[in-house]
Order: C-alpha cells, then sequence, then structure tokens
DNA sequence: AATACGGGGAT
DNA sequence: ATCCCAGTATT
C-alpha cells in the first residue's frame, strides 16, 4: 500500500534555506534565458564544477542566440570539446536557428514550445520556464528524484519514466506561483532549492547529511531510518570492451587526422586513426607495408583504456613518423587530414579518450 | 521500455 | 571497480 506524500509542507522551508545557503554559480548572477538555457544543457549528465569554465568560455564566444545559429560546426564542437554528450551541442545550434526564424530571435516561455526544440527534454523546459521566466512548471532531475523518494520514504523505482512523469505531475500541483509585483521569483527558486538540497545535503553515493537539512523532520526515509536504501535504481549491465590499435602518423612535421562517422558514438569528431584488435609489433609492420608505407620510425606509446557509459576502449598506441610512402597504396591514409600540432590543439575537437596519445605526440 | 550517448570525481 | 551526475533522443 503506497502513502502519498504532501510535498506542498517543505515549500516555505526549503525556499527560506535556499536563499541562505545557494552556491554562487556563474549561471545564477543574471538568469537571462539564454544563460538559463545554455547552462541547463550543459549541466545534463554533468557536475556543476565541471560546467563552470565550459559556460563561461562559451558566452565569451557565442554571446547570443544569433551568433550560437551562425557558429562553424568545428569551432561549435572545440568550444564542446572534453564535455561529452556531443549532440547537446549540435542539438543548441539546430535549436538557435529555429528560435530566430520561428521565435524572433527570443527563446519561447510555453512550455510546450520549449519542449519542442531539440535537446530540450520536460526537466530543462521545466527549468528554463521556471528560472527565466517565472513559471510555475516543475523540472525533475536525478536531484529532485532522489531527495522526494527519501522525503517520502518512497521505493520506487527512479529510472522508471512513469515514476518521473508521476513526480512531475505531483510537483506541479504544489509549485508555489510568483506573487504579481514581486520580482522574487519563487517557482524557479523552489524547481533549484530541491536540486541545490540533492547536490549538497541529500547527496547521492555515500552517507546523506542529514545533520543539515532543513527538512529533517519531514522526512520519512530519515524517521524510518531507511536512507541508505534510497533511491531505489536498479544497476545497470557492465559495459562491454572493444579493443583498438591507434595510429599517430606524423608525416613532414605534420600529424594525419581522421574525421569520425556522422552517426554513433563520438559522431563528426576527429580521432587518431585506428584499427579493431590490438596490434603486436610485427603485426603493425605488416599492415604498415601493406598500406605502401616502406620507411619510417617506430614508436610504441603504450596501453591506454577510455571508458564511455556504456563500452570500454583497451587502446594500444603507435607512433609511426613516415619517411617514404607510395600513396597509390594507401587506403587507409586516404581520409587523413594532415595538420601541424598548433592546429591540432587549437582547432580541431579530438575527444578525451584519445587524450593519452596527443599527449605524447 | 531499453539503449545509446562522455567524461570525471567520489567512494 | 562502481556509481552517478541540474537528461534527451532514438529504437
Amino acid at each position: 500500500m503506497k502513502m502519498k506524500y504532501d510535498y506542498s509542507i517543505i515549500v516555505d522551508e526549503i525556499l527560506l534555506w535556499f536563499e541562505k545557503e545557494k552556491r554562487d554559480l556563474p549561471w545564477r548572477r543574471n538568469p537571462l534565458p539564454y544563460y538559463v538555457w545554455i547552462s541547463e544543457i550543459m549541466l545534463q549528465q554533468t557536475r556543476v564544477e565541471a560546467v563552470k569554465e565550459y559556460f563561461k568560455r562559451f558566452l565569451a564566444e557565442l554571446p547570443t542566440i544569433e551568433s550560437l545559429a551562425t557558429v562553424e560546426d568545428d569551432k561549435l564542437m572545440k568550444l564542446w570539446e572534453g564535455l561529452g554528450y556531443y549532440n547537446r551541442a549540435r542539438n543548441l545550434k539546430k535549436a538557435a536557428v529555429q528560435i530566430m526564424e520561428q521565435y524572433n530571435g527570443e527563446l519561447p516561455k510555453d512550455y510546450k514550445e520549449l519542449i519542442s526544440l531539440p535537446g530540450i527534454g520536460s526537466y530543462t523546459a521545466g527549468a528554463i520556464a521556471s528560472q527565466a521566466y517565472g513559471i510555475a512548471e516543475p523540472a525533475v532531475d536525478g536531484n529532485v528524484l532522489r531527495v522526494t523518494k527519501r522525503l517520502a520514504g518512497s521505493y520506487d523505482d527512479i529510472t522508471k519514466a512513469s515514476v518521473k512523469k508521476e513526480l512531475e505531475e505531483e510537483l506541479k500541483k504544489i509549485m508555489p506561483q510568483n506573487e504579481t509585483g514581486s520580482t522574487y521569483n519563487k517557482a524557479g527558486a523552489f524547481n533549484q532549492a530541491l536540486m541545490e538540497l540533492g547536490a549538497i545535503v541529500c547527496i547521492p553515493n555515500g552517507k546523506p547529511l542529514c545533520e543539515k537539512c532543513p527538512l529533517q523532520k519531514k522526512c520519512i526515509a530519515y524517521e524510518k531510518n531507511i536512507i541508505m536504501e534510497l533511491p531505489v535504481k536498479p544497476s545497470k549491465k557492465a559495459r562491454k570492451i572493444e579493443k583498438k590499435t591507434v595510429f599517430v602518423f606524423e608525416w613532414n612535421g605534420r600529424y594525419g587526422i581522421h574525421k569520425r562517422a556522422k552517426k554513433g558514438l563520438l559522431a563528426n569528431l576527429w580521432e587518431f586513426p585506428n584499427v579493431e584488435e590490438m596490434y603486436s609489433i610485427s603485426k603493425v609492420e605488416r599492415f604498415l607495408e601493406k598500406q605502401g608505407i616502406l620507411e619510417y620510425e617506430m614508436e610504441l606509446l603504450g596501453e591506454a583504456k577510455h571508458t564511455f557509459s556504456h563500452v570500454e576502449w583497451h587502446m594500444l598506441g603507435y607512433k609511426i613518423k613516415i619517411k617514404e610512402i607510395k600513396k597509390e597504396q594507401a587506403i587507409f591514409m586516404e581520409d587523413l587530414v594532415w595538420v601541424t600540432e598548433k592546429e591540432l590543439f587549437e582547432n580541431y575537437a579530438l575527444p578525451t579518450a584519445f587524450g593519452a596519445f596527443k599527449q605524447k605526440i
């Protein structure tokens, strides 16, 4: 038998706590819709600390929606390099173009219009509507799920979309409305307060700081001493392992890099050319000969491992300094672009997965 | 309802 | 080694 928790009883207390304890974050200084939007996209599945510098640099380079709508893709990717989930950046630009064309260059206020834009789902639509426009829409992220399920002492599986949807509907009913004439954005503050509590008090991984929690007396999980059991989140399945041999080719003082496929992992980003499986030195020698690379110096760059959310790369790197090559045989080399070290570092977005070898260039 | 999609910090 | 982060889009 499932007990409903009445979240309306926490509103005033969590708002008071938030005003006292909230962190000073770059995107809280001036909640313009564009700033809120960029910060919320960057913060998806990404820690606050990681976002701070990316946020500042991004806005210094692309200060307006119009500048985002017209930015070169390579520059956009370079600004996002290392932040991960690169489709977020592509969707940002797609949405910016749409906003210029359909919304007269201004981010819409309406929740349904927001959620129709690429990269904006229920969480982000609620975050923008509430924080930038003061509209009473909930913004349910991982923090909010954790905090509310602990408050309610609920064993709901928070990985289920239905659980998130139900919580959104429940919170929407008790969201504080902004008072007319007031400059205090209660709706935006309430959403942020729940997330802030989740981020700095009711934390994931390890013991939450219940002694610092303003809602301790209203927390069922605390009362029943089941804090560590909540929230319920079934473990995910194991990652698969992919082995690769990565080549850092140097030729006439330039490095050969390759553009990845348009779809899939690290889509459209640059990489050092690579093949499946880990090649021994003798296998590399045979491979290079087949490619018409007749004279070269080989240097073993060693192994590197990179873990993605759903796959793991085990890589073995070789630096190949090419002296002589018969280009007509070099099928593998055909679509390489040869760039200087300076260009590689300044102009081409190379994912972190290749960082171990980029460093040994 | 599952799965793909990055990277890093904390335990 | 595992978890999980101010999630969304696609299958």
